[in-house]
RNA sequence: ACCGAAAUGGCGGAACUGGUAGACGCGCUGGACUCAAAAUCCAGUGACCUUUAAAGUCGUGUGGGUUCGAGUCCCACUUUCGGUACCA
């Protein structure tokens, strides 16, 4: 054999070498050997922030990228592949601030990231790389909107059908012989449908199109002119200069993704995700089944509809709660309550959604002055206004049965209104007033019945009197899917001169974003396209769309485009997604446990309706990676202050939590970063102020003194607030790979991510142990080579310690691998190497079986030491290790003997030992005699192979 | 407020279906090598009691329960993290 003199293992070299050599041998390209058996192994790609990738992306990166090479090196035909999330709003924020056009950063962005990705060793075939800004992709992404525009779901055979369809009904048969699902029952004669002009027919079929237009609510911050996303509200108020902000509607695109409720319910029987995660989508969906009744109003001769899930309860009905946004509200108020319900709904308007979440405990609401009647026991029933009832749930409104819900009983309490008990718990212990348990009481015809039985009954007897039916409701509401922003994908539709909405043809496609020279912020809530003017009007009489779409539009579908991913013709030909269909394994973050993955899952169920797609479901098993945590800086606002006052964490208590917002801080201002004593001294806050100019004449005080950035001295510390939480963007707190992979090279950070404990867990991020994993790969490196530093393998037979040693270890991994605990992982390998040196093994076969074990955790060193040991072509590309149980047999067993379930002793028998005699000879162990000495047995319990336990 | 998850030494974590709690690594302590340091190697390391050892007692967020036996199962609670659209 040739021998080898290497030089001290130098991951800087070693790395770079082979990451070109990869790249030229095209080691990680997908087959198109359509013959092999497939595995689809996706990561949730990434938005290219302008702070870099950080040390949490790669944690799931890693995970996927291990378990793709052992698939791979397990003969199967793996596709992994890697893109960006490209449009978002930071971007656009970061072109307002400081006119770089999105386009431009982006692309800067992504280069940055491509060569991160790059140094971990991944094996993404970038040939693949899909971009969801990029015009070649996005052409599909409106394509499919356009398709989404032109389908109904369609009741009766519980699919999407295009509107063509729909209209042919029309014109036949009116709405008479429409099962389409839509926003509101409309009933209309074939005659009236062909009478209608161009613009009305045009109004019914948004009621039924699975992209739609609509009103709704969006944050409006009179102070910025703009309309703001949650991501930019934080405490109420705008994260940009603290201002406040309200709902205010508009028109606006969604999609029907409540027309799949059922479906997407259904099939997460079919998928192999946590139980969590469906627990949470499930909840999300939220069906329930109940009954829709209409109240009679008095003094007029329409109604009010209700859902409710007690239809049992309806005796102990005692008034009727509205939301503040109901159609009906304004001519429910009398004269007389006029200005109250004016000044309640402005103070509703100011509160946030979340601010009204957590304040249950604080019911508000005000009577409108209108009544009415009970449909069975034809009292008078007074009708209410408050934010506690949601709009966008059921109808809008409530009957409120405050014996029997909680929310209900507050409100009663408070307002001092008639609490009826109607169900009879006496015999039912421990039953809180809301569950359905207990007997029917004051209740006319429903008297004596037990609650289910009631709600039968009392469904029975509304349809009978036809003031309602069952009715089964979803939580879930449909999708908004308008953005009024810059750098998103153009809806490809315009508005002819009547206001009518026309798709483009999919010849047009695709509609490229215009390239506007200066972006700024968004006036009158309009989009910064409305500036675009040659775009907009594009034609005479035709104006285009200028809200553009959400981040969701492009990642709902991208996991179909990397099966076929430069195709012009179709969003990928249908030989690849009958080839791939779905993906094998899915990994990424929980913060995508419901948005991304249900319009995801209903994307790729529409494009299922259309006979695109095979499969119903898009993601065949799913694991969430934990996140990697930082810490979280802060400043401590006073709300609404002029000029804005900062003041110091200690003082915060001081005040009323109601009164303080808190603006993230770059991490790199903060001294003491990530600790109780974490402040910003003099040149902190003039770092700070020159990232956040608005901020350039705010007070910053501590308990001492108040300054303005101006007049600072150089003692000056403002203490600023430290938690626990998301490594973001948003918070300024990102820590980036690079510096840890140049300092201890690609192998050792991802096995140190690994190592950090379970995939699953958040846990902050830390590098104090690295210096292990490190230690461990120099350790590993000298396995192969002796004190002359040359290759110093040996072709000889292993002995069975080694073997044992070695087999133990690729049993584990197996098993790691599929369960996907690469933390026990690393530690199995440690084991391994710390036995074999004590074995001063040098066996060609043991080291170079380890080698390929080890290789899909440390592609680099593993493949430096193939390719040093005489390997042909990549090591990668090896077949993987399989362990062989006869060399991990012995002879004798280790028994923990426990009295009464203590352990006193351990004690080593030869396996041949039966039951009978261990039983017997284990009492006559003077460890045990003095335990058992003047005691009674009762038994003794002998599980064989793991322990003894003696009962006295 | 609701949904989901987590809590084990000084720290990250291990413990398969209830069966030897603390694997592996960091840190720390002692030793070897060195003029010295770094690096490396060897040994020890949950707490308490004890001069030490042996032996023992306690110990997996808190309080209860089931069991021969509970980190693991059940009930109630606390704290932290992620999500959210008060879901009738």
């Amino acid at each position: 054999m040739q021998k080898f003199i290497y030089m001290e293992y130098d991951h800087r070299v070693v790395e770079q070498k082979w990451k070109q050599k990869w790249q030229i041998d095209g080691v990680y390209k997908v087959s198109n050997d359509f013959s092999l058996p497939k595995y689809y192994i996706l990561d949730m790609f990434p938005y290219p922030s302008g702070s870099g990738l950080h040390v949490g992306h790669p944690l799931g990166y890693i995970a996927s990228d291990i378990m793709s090479r052992y698939k791979r090196m397990s003969g199967f035909n793996v596709l992994h592949p890697m893109g960006f999330d490209a449009f978002g709003l930071p971007a656009e924020q970061y072109a307002i601030q400081t006119g770089v056009h999105p386009a431009v950063s982006t692309a800067e962005n992504m280069e940055r990231y491509r060569d991160q990705l790059h140094n971990i060793g991944l094996n993404y075939d970038w040939d693949r790389e899909v971009i969801t800004c990029d015009p070649s992709y996005y052409k599909w992404t409106q394509w499919i909107f356009i398709q989404l525009f032109e389908h109904y779901y369609c009741l009766n055979s519980n699919q999407a059908k295009p509107i063509k369809d729909l209209i042919q009904v029309f014109s036949h048969s009116g709405s008479l012989g429409c099962a389409a699902f839509g926003q509101d029952e409309l009933n209309f004669t074939d005659e009236e449908w062909n009478q209608k002009g161009e613009k009305e027919r045009a109004d019914i079929l948004m009621n039924y199109r699975l992209a739609y237009r609509k009103i709704s609510f969006v944050n409006w911050c009179e102070a910025l002119g703009t309309v703001l996303a949650n991501d930019e509200i934080k405490d109420g108020v705008s994260e940009r200069g603290g201002h406040p902000v309200e709902k205010k509607p508009m028109m606006q695109w969604a999609l029907r993704i409540s027309a799949y409720s059922e479906r997407l319910l259904q099939d997460l029987n079919t998928v192999e995700w946590s139980e969590s995660l469906k627990t949470m989508q499930r909840n999300w969906i939220g069906k329930s089944t109940g009954a829709q009744v209409f109240f009679p109003l008095q003094g007029r001769s329409d109604t009010l509809e209700v859902f409710t899930t007690r239809p049992d309860t309806i005796f102990g009905v005692s008034f009727l709660v509205v939301a503040p946004e109901h159609p009906l509200l304004k001519s429910l108020c009398t004269a007389d309550r006029d200005q109250s319900v004016i000044n309640y709904l402005n103070q509703v308007n100011k509160k946030t959604d979340r601010d009204k979440q957590s304040d249950v405990k604080n019911m508000t609401g005000v009577f409108t002055g209108s009544y009415a009647t009970h449909p069975f026991t034809e009292q008078k029933i007074s009708i209410w206004v408050s934010d506690y009832v949601l709009i966008e749930y059921g109808t809008g409104a409530i009957m409120a049965v405050p014996g029997h819900d909680l929310r209900d009983q507050a409100f009663a309490n408070k307002f001092e209104l008639p609490i009826i008990q109607v169900v009879d718990q006496s015999n039912e212990t421990g039953a809180s007033p809301e569950e359905k348990r207990g007997i029917m009481i004051r209740s006319e015809f429903l008297n004596g019945l037990q609650v289910q039985e009631a709600i039968v009954k009392a469904i029975e007897q509304i349809v009978a009197k036809k003031i309602g039916k069952e009715k089964v409701q979803y939580r879930m509401r449909d999708a908004n899917f308008s953005r009024q922003r810059y750098w998103g994908e153009p809806f490809p539709v315009y508005y002819n001169s009547e206001g009518v909405c026309v798709a483009m043809d999919y010849s047009e496609l695709p509609l490229e974003l215009p390239r506007l020279e200066k972006i700024e912020v968004s006036k009158n809530g309009k989009s910064p396209l409305a500036e675009a003017q040659d775009w907009v009007h594009f034609a005479e009489g035709k104006t285009r769309e200028t809200d553009t779409m959400p981040g969701y539009a492009g990642s709902s579908w991208y996991f179909l485009r990397y099966m076929d991913p430069k195709n012009t013709e179709e969003f990928a030909s249908s030989s690849s997604l009958d080839y791939w269909q779905d993906v094998d394994l899915y990994i990424g973050g929980t913060e995508h446990a419901v948005g991304h993955l249900m319009y995801s899952r209903f994307w790729h169920k529409f494009l299922y309706d259309l006979g695109y797609i095979k499969t119903v479901e898009p993601f065949k098993r799913l694991v969430n990676q934990g996140m990697i945590q930082g810490m979280i800086e802060s400043l401590a606002l006073i709300k609404d202050s002029k000029p804005p006052k900062f003041i110091s964490h200690e003082l915060v208590s001081q005040y009323d939590e109601e009164l303080i917002a808190y603006i993230p801080v770059h991490k790199d201002f903060v001294k003491n970063y990530g600790t109780p004593e974490a402040h910003l001294d003099q040149p902190g806050i003039e770092e700070f102020i020159k990232w956040r100019p608005d901020f350039k004449e705010a007070l910053f005080v501590n308990s001492l003194e108040s300054k303005t950035a101006h007049d600072l001295n150089s003692e000056f510390k403002i203490r600023t607030k430290t938690e626990v939480g998301k490594m973001s963007k948003r918070y300024h707190n990102v820590v980036n790979p690079d510096d840890v992979i140049a300092e201890y090279g690609a192998d050792c950070f991802r096995m140190y991510e690994m190592f950090l404990g379970p995939l699953e867990d958040s846990k902050p991020w830390d590098t104090k142990g690295i210096s292990g994993v490190s230690g461990f790969l120099k350790k590993y490196h000298q396995l192969f080579f002796n004190d002359n530093k040359e290759l110093a393998l040996i072709g000889e037979a292993p002995t069975p310690e080694m073997l044992k040693v070695l087999h133990t270890c690729i049993k584990k991994l197996r098993a790691d691998l599929d369960a996907m605990s690469y933390n026990t992982s690393v530690s199995a390998f440690m084991i391994c190497v710390n036995e074999l040196r004590k074995l001063n093994c040098k066996n060609r076969e043991v080291l170079l079986t380890l080698n390929k074990l080890l290789a899909p955790f440390a592609p680099f060193i593993t493949e430096e030491i193939y390719q040093i040991s005489g390997g042909l072509g990549s090591v990668h590309h090896q077949e993987y290790p399989i362990h062989n149980e006869s060399f991990l047999e012995s002879d004798s067993i280790n028994y923990p003997v426990s009295v009464n379930g203590k352990k006193r002793y351990e004690w080593t028998v030869p396996k041949a030992m039966t039951k009978e005699e261990l039983e017997s000879s284990v009492l006559q162990l003077d460890e045990i005699k003095k335990w058992t000495e003047n005691q009674n047995i009762k038994k003794i319990i002998l599980v064989p192979g793991r322990m003894i336990n003696i009962v006295i």
